[in-house]
DNA sequence: TATAACTTGTTATAATATAACACTTTTATG
DNA sequence: CATAAAAGTGTTATATTATAACAAGTTATA
């Protein structure tokens, strides 16, 4: 089984760096204006190294936001097993790592017996601090 | 507790008439192609549709794919827990339907102890016909 | 009938994402 | 090392998805 190369390149990391420091998800144009000041002028460089992370597990996408985090988890090699909660009011979002829960997802097997290897769950409610 | 109309308006069951006969997710734009033989002519008309046609629970929207699809569910009566199988070759969405599955992520507590009222999974694999 | 809530029609534009192409850099390997 | 293949970059243009804003019509009902 190859691995995949975890190397980042300079765009990568730059994107990366940005992603990191954001307190959240951040959108791939707020990404953009960020990066501008590294010699970063257009969407696809953007994109490009966006779809790169994932891949590599360094960020997620969280898809009812369209909008990316950095990987909280220090074990994740891959974007393959994820899960969020979503804070409706505050737009708070936070990756779940609880193995039990991975381990049902990873076990689960459909009507027709089919098990699957790549999923994403989005959990939506309010959290701590909305709540108080 | 107030129960929300099932009542649909004109545009909105026009819109999920598309969406029915559609066979699998369906585009916003596409559906917007299909009904200006109906009369309406502009995105808005087709999106506010769509957003109370998911309130009312008769259709869902696939996150990963900005597509939206008829609820299989008949006893579905909100948009708060859906599950789905989506095949990476064929883009074939089907709803998960289990009671086993929507039992656990319904009373699933995080680490802090909280439950949540809504979910969104998608599954990714390759569906029976693609495999064979 | 008045009025509030909901629904529609319309134009314009915002927000998100990719295609396509030329070029450079890095990596692998004969 | 040479050099070819693969990966990464820069750029322009454009495609795709979605909403803002406003005017007007319709329906429910007090």
């Amino acid at each position: 089984m190859k691995i995949k190369s975890q190397k980042l390149s300079k765009n990568e990391k730059v994107v990366l760096e940005v992603v990191k420091k954001s307190n959240g998800p951040i959108k791939a144009y707020t990404i953009l204006s960020d990066v501008k000041k590294n010699g970063l002028k257009a969407p696809p460089q953007v994109y490009r190294a966006l779809d790169k992370l994932i891949k590599k597990g360094k960020i997620h996408r969280i898809e009812s936001k369209n909008a990316y985090l950095d990987c909280q988890n220090s074990k994740c090699k891959t974007s393959s097993r994820t899960a969020f909660s979503i804070c409706q009011k505050c737009e708070k979002v936070t990756e779940i790592i609880n193995t039990k829960l991975s381990k049902f997802l990873s076990n689960f097997k459909d009507d027709a017996g089919k098990e699957y290897q790549k999923y994403n769950l989005e959990f939506y409610g309010i959290c701590k601090k909305c709540k108080s």
